[in-house]
DNA sequence: CGGCATCCATGATGATACTG
DNA sequence: CAGTATCATCATGGATGCCG
């Protein structure tokens, strides 16, 4: 029954459950959660990769949209639209013709990259793990069948 | 044009464009991302918060429904098979009548806590900053309009 | 160049009812 | 208790075309 994990990290694990308790003391409103607000923008298809895409230097729209690859003008639009609104990108126009716009991370978009990078490293360290313990489930899966 | 962030933190700066950079190279088969994988777990909208809920102690599947507070049954089923597929959470069923499961984190789960722990604590520390962004950028669109 | 408006397909989520 | 099945709804994202 004992496994691997008994007492492995024992911080992370109490604030956890602590922040857990001070969610369900406070209701928990989620509608207006900061965490919830966060990872939606973080779940999102594209901000996470735009984030990174700025995160060296600032960019012009068709400069990111070349960047990121497949993102149609729609999505690139609305998402840079969103990340401005939270505070994250700073967008600036010049008065040229034809138009001239750049993006880039304003310091709240900057202090994001911290912890996001972390999550980004966890995945990729770990990643064969998720797909070792995915194909394992999907072959008990189909044996069942 | 100088921001407060020019120059202030180098070091993920420079992590998150060299990712970029090998993303770009390696052609960044959005298919089969490590991260995307990750992300699309702890962007939707039941994961996270199960997790959380599992950090301190394993939980039977009705106290997890009572704990997370308005999630359904199905979105709860549905959300714990997903985890447990890719391996963060264990799933033990004792053959009791009426039946008997609890859920655990695994070793993979619980490792997960720490990256995500992170952007939490961002999250709720950064959250008035984003909130104050919203508002301005609300009142400049109405002021527009 | 840097968008916006429109339409549409898909998947995610919710409500409800039923079951071993 | 711990689910499953079905249907309805809604948000997300893609395709396309137009504009200053």
């Amino acid at each position: 029954m004992t496994k691997a994990h008994e007492g492995n990290l024992p911080a992370v694990t109490e604030e956890m459950s602590q922040r857990f308790d001070a969610w369900q003391e406070a209701g928990f409103d989620a509608a207006n959660c900061p965490v919830r607000d966060v990872l939606d923008r973080v779940g999102d298809k594209w901000s996470v990769l735009i984030l990174t895409a700025l995160a060296e230097e600032p960019k012009r729209f068709s400069a990111l949209n070349r960047a990121v690859g497949d993102i149609s003008k729609r999505m690139l639009t609305q998402t840079l639209r969103t990340l401005q609104r939270d505070g994250l990108v700073d967008r600036t126009v010049y008065p040229t013709t034809p138009p001239t716009v750049d993006y880039r991370l304003t310091e709240l978009g900057h202090s994001v990259l911290e912890p996001l990078s972390a999550l980004i490293a966890w995945a990729e360290t770990r990643h064969d793990d998720i797909r070792a313990a995915r194909n394992a489930f999907d072959e008990d899966e189909a044996v069942a069948a």
